[in-house]
RNA sequence: GGGCGGCUAGCUCAGUUGGUUAGAGCACUUGCUUUACACGCAAGGGGUCAUAGGUUCGAGUCCUGUGCCGCCCA
């Protein structure tokens, strides 16, 4: 490749021509892949996989951006390491697309049967999955394709079938009569995670039961009134006074007839409805609890798609909702309905397809979740496992001391087959890790498999070790596992990460990972959540193809404290892409220098001779030890903010303006061996969040510089910048300070008095001390403030004091004659008003400095800090009340 | 009903062992073709950090109460 020189590079970063070039190089270089080498300490993040029907959304785009950022940061620590991408097959999702759209051609999937049916997703799959995998390129991410899986690959299906067959042989996976959420239209069962409650406008009927013996009635208040059909009792609490006696006795079932017991409870609540509560064990979870306990019968009134079934007498037939409109009014007729309230409740709707959810009691199977729970709960208590943000631990430990256990049985056709056969001659169930030919118990052939398939978060569990290996006791799985960070959206903390650490521990014996970092969602800039219904989702690939990858990196991740949503809007984008712009111009310009500069010597680590150099060196030391340590604190988008302001408010802004005036005047040391320095730096601190432009930069820089230390072939393998805590230079720091607050000072002067910027100002200055950074830097202060010519004055007594704008800077003083501009009654006042501000600081500092409470217990450093402040406040009050005195002659 | 979070400049948000005069981006005002960048440069305006108490030498930061907004769970 040639190179260009700087003059030929675009003056406007052109993202389109550098990152599909960059991403084919890296890959190319096989940088993604890590060696397993035992000398280097491993660094594993697993890819929460996006589901393979979908398309990537700005969410997704924000967490690979940190999963990205981790991984390239840990790559150029000199870890191994493998960030492990992956796609779910996403059972219950995926088949609502498919058969969404199939009902757009009339069908169903019962038209087309099991086997076609599953056809027809593999199709779809095979689509998707190739559009999903270019958005994940395009992103930039340094993930390692040759290790990509999918939940229905051989071997994490393996890994399924034998967490399924070890949990049944320690009883931990059982078959059971149990109350479920169940969604008619889907047509399955769903675990409580797949629940939505939402908060709906209902009514609540109050509804009469006579007595059986004719002697009175109990009135029970419903929300779902068509269920009554399924009531095998009445609840009372028996501490009620009012419903005490009834206790009992039985009552006649409205419109059925049926006589059912009524029974007390403490779980009822007195102050609800009337205080009686009607007991459907069949559509009801806290009512199955009660009827178990008081040894109910179960009636299930509904059929699988949410009509009512033969229980229901003469509502067989009815859809459910129409069920509810005939009993209301037969209810009426006959005199039993009270009265109808208002009553705004949560429904439960499927999260999949949005149809109010039914409870109702079905054979599933379920996994017994306490024994599995408890260590999972250990780990984040004891800290083996940490959760980012912290706030999270407590809401995960809440969930976790209050689990139900998990229903994990689907009555879907896509997906991990539950591996039971029932054996049609002895009747027994056979649980194997290989497909049975025969029964073992008698040898029949007449076998079955289960019709169900499994939830899928039962395959993402094991996502943690399944990816690398296990069962077997592979390379992958010994060297990589326990992973490292499990980086994902907050809102799926319960369906996926809870899993892994519970099917984490219980498989290896070991957390799946020691921390979990938590992100928040990406909304648009209405602060809505962004859907397709709401047409407000912006496409990655778009917002790429106009910003830039970087740009849009930057912009999803700066600045977000973790566990918190953000907002993305254009000018995000746009000022995130005006950052790139910079970086690259920035490239350009030190490009442009190091040609012209006769001596590169020194530019891998220069020393700081001169007073600017010192400043940036230290400065960007600073930088540097305080990047790794957000880094380290996982504070990534406060790192990127500390980075950002360095490059553009420290290097652009100061350094390489100082650094044009030293080259220009071929003065003392040449600043090019510096300026290449900090760039080249900053660039590889910053590669991790921006990886295209810094490599682009970077690449640029290193190929004209000379070889002083070996140099990686890409910045992505490139070291992680380490602080060099001797670099730290106060003085310099300070010095460089008041420099650039005098050229402010002059800038502002000219802005006030109207100065056109190309006329020339004379500056006196008497500088006080006798080493000041002002006469240092007078070269400095005469270019970036225009000043001609600067006199510095021996004594304040030949400063003007008539017609001149003043100024106190540290401890000297400043004035631009403006013979006629300057009003001297306006500037006494301005004067004046900064003279008490320094006053009024400095009877809060001698207030808190005379403090003994203060003196004794604050940090020496702090109270060393105040008394400089002090120092410095008293000898600007000084020079400012010299200057007054001076100007009032 | 229980829990969590938010309330900081016009807007969106940072602010992590409590320690300068509380920061950034965008927006706003004024002026600039200054040969890296107008996706730019310079100067500037704008905040009693929701509210009432408390702890502390010192509170945006810790504690308690209150109000509004959002989310999760039941």
């Amino acid at each position: 490749m040639t190179l260009e020189t700087p003059q030929q590079l675009p003056s406007a970063y052109d993202p389109a021509s550098v990152e599909q070039r960059l991403y084919q190089k890296w890959l190319d270089a096989g940088y993604f892949t890590p060696t397993i080498d035992p000398a280097k300490r491993p660094f594993v993040v697993i890819q929460p996989p996006p589901n393979v029907t979908g398309e990537l959304h700005l969410g997704h785009a924000q967490r690979a951006t940190v999963e990205d950022a981790l991984t390239r940061w840990h790559r150029m620590l000199g870890d191994a390491a493998l960030w492990l991408p992956g796609l779910d097959h996403a059972g219950i999702a995926t088949q609502v697309v498919v058969e969404r759209e199939l009902a757009a051609e009339g069908l169903t999937r019962h038209d087309l049967g099991r086997e076609k049916f599953q056809e027809r997703v593999w199709d779809w799959v095979g689509k998707s999955r190739g559009r999903i995998s270019e958005q994940h390129r395009r992103l930039g991410v340094s993930c390692d394709w040759s290790r990509e899986v999918f939940t229905l690959d051989p071997r994490p299906s393996r890994a399924v079938r034998h967490t399924f067959v070890n949990l049944y042989r320690k009883g931990l996976i059982y078959r059971g009569e149990r109350i479920i959420n169940w969604c008619p239209r889907c047509a399955t069962a769903l675990s409580d995670l797949e629940v939505e409650h939402r908060e709906t406008d209902g009514n609540l009927y109050y509804i009469h039961y006579p007595l059986a013996n004719g002697n009175g009635r109990l009135t029970v208040a419903t929300t779902r009134p068509e269920t009554l059909l399924g009531d095998t009792g009445v609840a009372v609490n028996p501490e009620d006074p009012r419903y005490a006696a009834f206790i009992g006795k039985d009552v006649v079932l409205p419109v059925l007839g049926r006589r059912i017991p009524v029974v007390g409870d403490e779980a009822v609540e007195t102050d609800f409805g009337t205080g009686a509560l009607k007991v459907t064990p069949g559509h009801d979870p806290t009512d199955f609890d009660l009827g178990e306990r008081h040894g109910l019968p179960i009636v299930t009134v509904m059929h699988p798609n949410g009509a009512m079934n033969a229980e229901a007498g003469p509502y067989e037939g009815l859809d459910r909702f129409q069920a509810r409109i005939q009993i209301v009014e037969d209810l009426q007729r006959d005199g039993l309905l009270e009265l109808v309230e208002d009553h705004r409740h949560a429904v439960g709707h499927c999260q999949r397809c949005d149809q109010v959810v039914e409870p109702m009691v079905s054979k599933q199977w379920f996994v017994r979740i306490a024994p599995l729970a408890k260590p999972a709960l250990d780990v984040v208590r004891d800290g083996t496992v940490r959760i980012v943000p912290e706030r999270f631990t407590r809401i995960y430990e809440n969930w976790m001391e209050n689990l139900r256990d998990w229903c994990i049985s689907r009555q879907l056709w896509w997906g991990h087959r539950i591996p039971v056969w029932y054996c049609g001659a002895c009747d027994q169930e056979i649980v194997e890790y290989e497909d049975p030919d025969a029964c073992p118990h008698c040898g029949s052939r007449d076998l079955t498999q289960d019709e169900d398939m499994l939830d899928t978060w039962f395959s993402s569990g094991l996502w943690t070790h399944s990816t690398l290996g296990w069962p077997d006791e592979t390379e992958d799985l010994g060297y990589f596992y326990p992973t490292s960070v499990m980086e994902t959206a907050h809102d799926i903390l319960f369906f996926w990460v809870a899993r892994m650490i519970m099917l984490g521990i219980e498989n290896t014996g070991k957390a799946p990972f020691h921390t979990v970092f938590l992100s928040g969602l990406i909304r648009d800039v209405e602060g809505a959540k962004m859907s397709k219904t709401r047409g407000n989702v912006l496409d990655p690939l778009d917002a790429i193809d106009q910003y830039g990858c970087d740009a849009l990196r930057f912009a999803l991740t700066v600045g977000n404290a973790p566990g918190n949503d953000a907002r993305l809007g254009a000018s995000k984008l746009e000022a995130a892409r005006n950052f790139a712009n910079k970086i690259w111009n920035a490239a350009r310009y030190v490009a442009r220098a190091m040609e012209e500069a006769d001596d590169l010597t020194g530019w891998s680590d220069p020393p700081a001779v001169h007073l600017e150099d010192r400043w940036i060196k230290s400065s960007l030391n600073r930088l540097v030890a305080r990047v790794n340590r957000q880094l380290e604190d996982y504070q990534l988008g406060e790192a990127e903010q500390s980075i950002y302001e360095f490059l553009w408010s420290e290097f652009c802004d100061w350094y390489i303006e100082a650094a044009k005036v030293r080259i220009r005047s071929a003065d003392g040391p040449s600043p090019v061996p510096m300026l290449v320095h900090v760039l080249e730096t900053t660039l590889r601190l910053l590669h991790p969040f921006m990886p295209f432009v810094t490599e682009e930069a970077w690449s640029n820089l290193v190929a004209r510089v000379p070889r002083e230390r070996e140099l990686a072939p890409s910045i992505m393998v490139a070291p992680y910048p380490v602080a060099d805590a001797s670099a730290f230079d106060d003085a310099a720091e300070d010095a460089i300070a008041s420099v650039r607050e005098a050229i402010r000072l002059v800038r502002n002067a000219r802005a006030e008095f109207r100065i056109p910027p190309a006329q020339p100002l004379e500056l006196l200055v008497d500088p006080g001390a006798p080493q000041s950074a002002l006469e240092a830097e007078a070269p400095l202060i005469r270019a970036l403030a225009r000043v001609e010519p600067l006199r510095f004055l021996e004594g304040r007594d030949q400063l003007p004091t008539t017609g001149a704008a003043t100024a106190v800077v540290g401890g000297a003083v400043m004035a631009i004659p403006l013979e006629g501009l300057v009003d001297i009654g306006a500037e006494r006042m301005r004067l004046s008003g900064e003279l008490a501000d320094a006053q009024q600081a400095l009877e809060r500092l001698g207030a808190r400095l005379s403090d003994a409470q203060f003196l004794e217990k604050a940090p020496e450093e702090v109270v060393e800090r105040e008394r400089d402040r002090q120092r410095a406040t008293e000898e600007r009050k000084a020079r400012l009340q010299e200057l007054l005195t001076q100007l009032s002659e």
